[in-house]
DNA sequence: ATTAAATATATGTATATACATATAAAATAG
DNA sequence: CTATTTTATATGTATATACATATATTTAAT
């Protein structure tokens, strides 16, 4: 079903603007879908991010600020999603000795044991996105492109306006 | 920047997984910006989703159930957005003298003049989706084609599993 | 060394989301 | 016509997001 039906809506501005509320539609599905995977887990897509980007150094301790920095979700709270991971016991938090602001994130054994069921089972899911290699291609190049002009367009502290 | 480099990860595991991931990634990326350009307005982006749905209806009220079933934040939830919209004497909410268990919510004279502006400032901005038109109908079209899959796969009751 | 600036993380707060449940009115069944 | 079911909307609640601000520690300046 195509993005007209969906929301019945039948006129857009022109096609930037229809593939830019495609984009924004398909994105939140895909996001709910998400929710709706991890929650039998109780964990959310972020928390599983984390546990991933863990699980990626391979046991060195890891800051919250290189957390937050490889996130996909920009804004979000690494310092808060750690606490959650923390209260689950699927991550250890150590005050780092060489500098005492630092916090020294590790993934616990149960961590690794979540997210091996997690990939197993999104492994059998993961064709969710079920295109050919080349348009997979080309719709990373496409979302690169957009990220590129937004980026330059909203930075950080571009407000967009000043409206009481 | 590639996603590689802006989530620091070079490895996915296949050009899907990586083109899911960016989509998720661009569309936090898009979101966060409109939530930015809204915020002067004291709207949210879904706030003007709705505006511009009763505004579409020429004047005629428009049901609680309709704006849900047209927004593209499918789980949102309707009902309060249009409290937070009455508030701010955007939208006009009465009971249906027909049904009185339905709302006629209708757009003020406050509602269509913040779209008006609006309007005039995202013009200026809209080509933040710099694609060609051809390009706007690939992903489009992608798009359509992933939240088929989708759709099927993550039907509104499919809980994905059911660890404890 | 002492004060100021920068950095890493945490917390407060207002709003939004996901979802279960409640309330009220209308439609339908008997 | 009364009881039951369905429909339309609202509310409660736990969690997440955006962002401003606070706290603690380190680095730099004088």
């Amino acid at each position: 079903m195509g993005l007209e039906e969906e929301i019945k809506q039948k006129e857009f501005k022109n096609k930037q603007q229809r593939a830019f509320l495609n984009l924004i539609f398909t994105a939140g599905h895909l996001s709910l879908a998400q929710t709706r995977f991890f929650k039998p887990y109780h964990l959310s897509a972020q928390q599983y991010n984390v546990l991933r980007i863990l699980r990626g150094q391979n046991g060195n301790p890891v800051t919250i600020g290189l957390i937050q920095e490889r996130m996909l979700d920009i804004q979000s709270n690494a310092s808060r999603l750690i606490d959650k991971l923390e209260e689950k016991k699927l991550v250890l938090r150590i005050v780092c000795p060489k500098d005492k602001r630092q916090m020294d994130i590790t993934i616990t054994q149960d961590g690794l044991e979540i997210l091996k069921e997690l990939d197993d089972k999104l492994d059998s899911n993961e064709n969710r996105i079920i295109l050919t290699d080349q348009e997979a291609d080309t719709l990373n190049d496409l979302l690169n492109k957009i990220r590129e002009k937004n980026n330059r367009q909203y930075a950080p502290d571009a407000s967009g306006g000043n409206k009481k």
